[in-house]
DNA sequence: GTCCAGGTTT
DNA sequence: AAACCTGGAC
């Protein structure tokens, strides 16, 4: 018996009842897919079933608008994912009659579709022979047969897809790769893998020389800029003034407020004389209250937070900045810090539309 | 607090 | 090659 029969066998044995697993509809499994790149099982369950709830069918999808799609999305991350998905779902809609494709060729034209989805969605669909590589099945493999090959070089990627492409099982890829992932996400995991009752630790290299703790390789990289920002709280009435943001920085399609942003940490009455300052605020801004700094990590960022709330009204308002009033406030996506100032905030102000 | 995990796009 | 987000482990 090889090495992906017997983790076959495993799966049967050990596998999570999962609601995604009970389908073969391409356009489900493609929605479980996409929440659960870069996300992790108990994260992206909730999402998963609000989203098949909501649009049942990728017609439905498509006829959402991307407010909705991003609000549903909010706190799960990648927000590019969610744009990406209604742009796939309308081109579904318009170009392929609301039949979502499932083999492989057609699947890796699809915008937020890259070569593990395709080969997840074809495999799981309709068995097609394509062998996934996500981060599970490089650890797998690495540690299994000994390879030391970074996994995020351009050789290590070619390598480990030409490794697993070699031990995919053809007559039942489908299984054979849900086994190699859950197997990676459950027993053969990042820290303490389960070697104990690991079904093939014999024939593990990384066992057998006691190297599971140095596989897999990864080169590591990821210089992190730091940016200070300032956001300024404006009420007006029952108003709040908001922002929505564009363009090519974080947080594109999220709504949050006016911001100046600095390259330095400042302290907050310097914030108040910055020219842009000034600019939005006129000369003389009226701050009511200063909020303490918060740290936000992305992966190649550290944003540094204030909020400061104003009394005035702004003399300048750019294009992208609008009043709302908070019962509309509640159907816009807003990074999570936002989202939990403003919570916080209007809890403490014992608004009732935040008290949840 | 610090470190790490996880696919696609540009 | 670099950018994108959040949460869990320690």
């Amino acid at each position: 018996m090889n090495f992906a029969n017997e983790l076959v066998l495993w799966y049967h044995q050990n596998k999570r009842d999962l609601p995604w697993r009970h389908t073969t509809d391409p356009y489900v499994i493609w929605l479980s897919e996409i929440i659960l790149q870069q996300t992790r099982v108990e994260q992206g369950m909730p999402y998963f079933n609000r989203f098949l709830a909501a649009y049942p069918n990728v017609t439905a999808f498509a006829n959402a608008s991307e407010d909705d799609i991003l609000k549903l999305w909010q706190g799960l991350g990648y927000y590019s994912r969610g744009r990406n998905m209604l742009k796939t779902a309308q081109l579904v809609r318009d170009e392929h009659k609301g039949v979502f494709p499932s083999a492989y060729d057609e699947l890796i034209k699809l915008k937020g579709v890259g070569e593990y989805t395709a080969a997840a969605i074809s495999s799981f669909a309709v068995n097609e022979a394509r062998a996934v590589v996500d981060g599970n099945v490089y650890r797998v493999l690495a540690r299994y047969f000994g390879i030391d090959e970074p996994i995020n070089s351009t050789k290590g990627k070619k390598l480990f897809q030409q490794l697993a492409d070699a031990v995919l099982n053809k007559e039942e890829p489908g299984l054979h790769n849900q086994a190699m992932m859950e197997f990676g996400a459950t027993l053969c995991k990042p820290k303490n893998p389960a070697c104990g009752i690991c079904p093939v630790s014999l024939g593990c290299q990384a066992f057998k020389t006691n190297a599971t703790t140095q596989l897999p390789v990864k080169l590591k990289t990821v210089k992190v800029k730091e940016r200070f920002f300032n956001y300024f709280l404006v009420l007006n009435g029952n108003e709040i003034l908001m922002n929505k943001r564009t363009g090519n920085d974080i947080w594109t399609g999220l709504y949050d407020l006016p911001l100046v942003e600095t390259d330095t940490l400042l302290p907050a009455h310097e914030i108040v004389t910055q020219p842009l300052t000034l600019h939005y605020f006129g000369p003389n801004p009226q701050v009511e209250e200063v909020f303490g700094l918060q740290k936000h990590i992305l992966t190649h960022q550290r944003l540094t937070i204030r909020f400061i709330k104003v009394k005035n009204q702004p003399v300048y308002m750019e294009p992208d900045w609008f009043y709302t009033d908070l019962e509309n406030l509640e159907k816009l996506a807003l990074p999570k810090i936002v989202f939990i100032f403003l919570t916080n905030f209007f809890k403490f102000e014992n608004n009732s539309l935040f008290s949840n």
